[in-house]
DNA sequence: ATTATTTACTAAATCGGTTTAGTTGATTAA
DNA sequence: TTAATCAACTAAACCGATTTAGTAAATAAT
């Protein structure tokens, strides 16, 4: 494994080092024809490719990004990297990732992590749990960038769905199809801004229809605590004909739980999820999902924090990505 | 972004550099207690943390892996990764991502850049199409290790599902259910050792139970080539009573043309596949599955990388993990 | 003819660590 | 008493590049 360094290239083409270090970095004219032919020469003989580490030490740069998400393996995670990675290599940088696996320790540790690594950038889906720790990072002048999830109106970089919007065009689809009866089942979202967004385009969509919601109407429903139980509950008493689920984990509970006790999709409710399902064609009933744009997201966070690496004083800006209604079988129309 | 550097340290502590560096990797026999603690003081007061590209560069590593795959965000993908990246964090080192997109083209790029960038070891499911490459790089003395996908005998260190086993146990119990007209359907697997794997464990099953392979038992259905109009004749010709498919697209694609003719799963025919498929539970018919162990795979593969970078001289190593069934309806027992 | 400018380079410092080979003063052994 | 040993350090080379300041020879300007 060991390879030829500058100083054999050097060498080998009876020049100094610093004439092979201009010719690589193509400032060509501090040297002559002759001299360039003679190095390109040697270069290619020796197979030589500059150490980027060597260069690295030298820039105080890294060229890599760190990537912060909660697992990898989850749909929306995978896409959003897979849009982080291909905007960083096709400008030269690596995304290296990191896990937290819904911990908000291992979430700090990742972000000390990568700080003391010197990565130039960061990308992170924050649980909201080191908010002060990020500041702190940012304020040391470490460019970082958010995505998926926020958290609170403060100034900062960060791409997110247009949750608001999303759930207005959701629940308007309902009503259009004749529901007045619409349940909002949500994960608790006391202070997670992105939840609460979708909260607001539901009851701005039951305002502008003039749609009372009535009591029980807005469900939180955590899967720890008696959720499956609550459910039926709820749903004898309340008699929603359409249930919005804001959370892929909810959806697949509710189906659960909703087949076990035989209600039956769409006829007795219809069902309309947050977050794409993948293969979705080959359920007993397709779902209606809202489908947000992951790859973008990812996409445009890694142009975002790129951008700030270039420019640092670059203003913190907020980035809206829409998102669309996939409409299957889940969803019925009924009579008012 | 300025840190405290190790100059910093040892003026601070009234100590040269090479103090604090031993210090800092644990020699204490070096000093005493007195400038241990005040070499100590120092760091915590500049907060100070040692520069890895520095270290890196004086050591000739960079305690990354590289991983090449075709796309990060399929499901075998990502939890292959995610075993390699928990296996490598582990050891503190890190993964480096690549994507193929299913192209060799890109897969020899993604090689070189790698090997370029000095990474310690790499983990790669190799196309096939690189094999020259890959031994000359490990000729070289670059550890590489192959997963999932496996094209010939050659000598090499892989890490596999152990396909023939996973074959034959699927067909041996598709033939307990009472099956004998038995379609193999896989890709085209010519020069492709895992699929040839999963042909032999078919035939061995076959061969077992007496169950002769009759002429149109075995399909190569590619998705580009007709693959739509053939599979109705084909089942209307060869009447099968269970098809055994080798892929996951293969799958799904024969879901969409079976649902599209009508043709009942499993009353009609039985379905078994190859790999998980998420959220199954919820499928019209929830389909039976070899599910293969990705995560496993990758931290074995990792582990392998990581050992052979300590110890280059392990002869080349194959690594055989097993799968297991998940029994669903999509098969159900017939009178033979 | 002499000085100024170009051209075509090179020496040496630097990035931030690690490591080897010394050095110094105190202690111990012969 | 004098050499040998040891504890507690340090100087300097090194990893593999980049970059700045400088130099020698050739050419141009005055």
């Amino acid at each position: 494994m060991s390879k030829a360094k500058l100083t054999d290239v050097a060498a080998m083409a009876g020049v100094s080092k610093s004439t092979v270090s201009q010719y690589l970095n193509g400032r060509f004219e501090y040297m002559s024809k002759a001299t360039q032919a003679r190095v390109k020469e040697a270069i290619s003989e020796l197979d030589y490719v500059p150490n980027p580490i060597a260069r690295n030490l030298k820039a105080s740069k890294t060229k890599t990004i760190g990537v912060i998400v909660r697992d990898i393996t989850g749909y929306y995670s995978s896409k959003a990297i897979r849009g982080i990675d291909d905007y960083c290599k096709a400008n030269n940088y690596h995304a290296l990732i990191y896990n937290t696996d819904f911990d908000s320790t291992l979430e700090a540790r990742a972000l000390e992590s990568l700080y003391q690594l010197r990565v130039d950038g960061i990308i992170i889906a924050s649980s909201g749990k080191n908010t002060q720790l990020i500041s702190r990072y940012i304020a040391k002048g470490l460019p970082i960038v958010q995505f998926q999830l926020d958290h609170d109106d403060s100034e900062k970089n960060i791409i997110m769905s247009d949750y608001k919007k999303a759930a207005f065009e959701a629940t308007e689809y309902l009503i259009e199809l004749g529901h007045k009866r619409i349940c909002f089942a949500s994960q608790d979202f006391a202070d997670v801004k992105s939840r609460n967004e979708r909260f607001e385009g539901y009851t701005q969509a039951m305002a502008k229809h003039k749609i009372n919601i009535e009591p029980g109407f807005v469900q939180h429903w955590n899967r720890e605590e008696g959720f499956t139980n609550d459910v039926m509950d709820v749903i004898n008493e309340v008699k929603p004909t359409a249930i919005f689920t804001q959370h892929l984990a909810i959806t697949t509970e509710l189906l659960n739980i909703l087949n076990h006790n035989n209600v039956d999709i769409p006829q007795d409710i219809s069902l309309l999820g947050f977050d794409e399902i993948p293969m979705v064609e080959f359920f007993k009933v397709p779902i209606t999902v809202v489908r947000q744009r992951p790859y973008e997201i990812g996409h445009l966070s890694a142009k975002c924090v790129l951008n700030l690496i270039d420019h640092p004083d670059t203003p913190p800006q907020r980035t809206v990505v829409s998102c669309s209604i996939d409409k299957r079988e889940s969803c019925r129309a009924i009579n008012g």
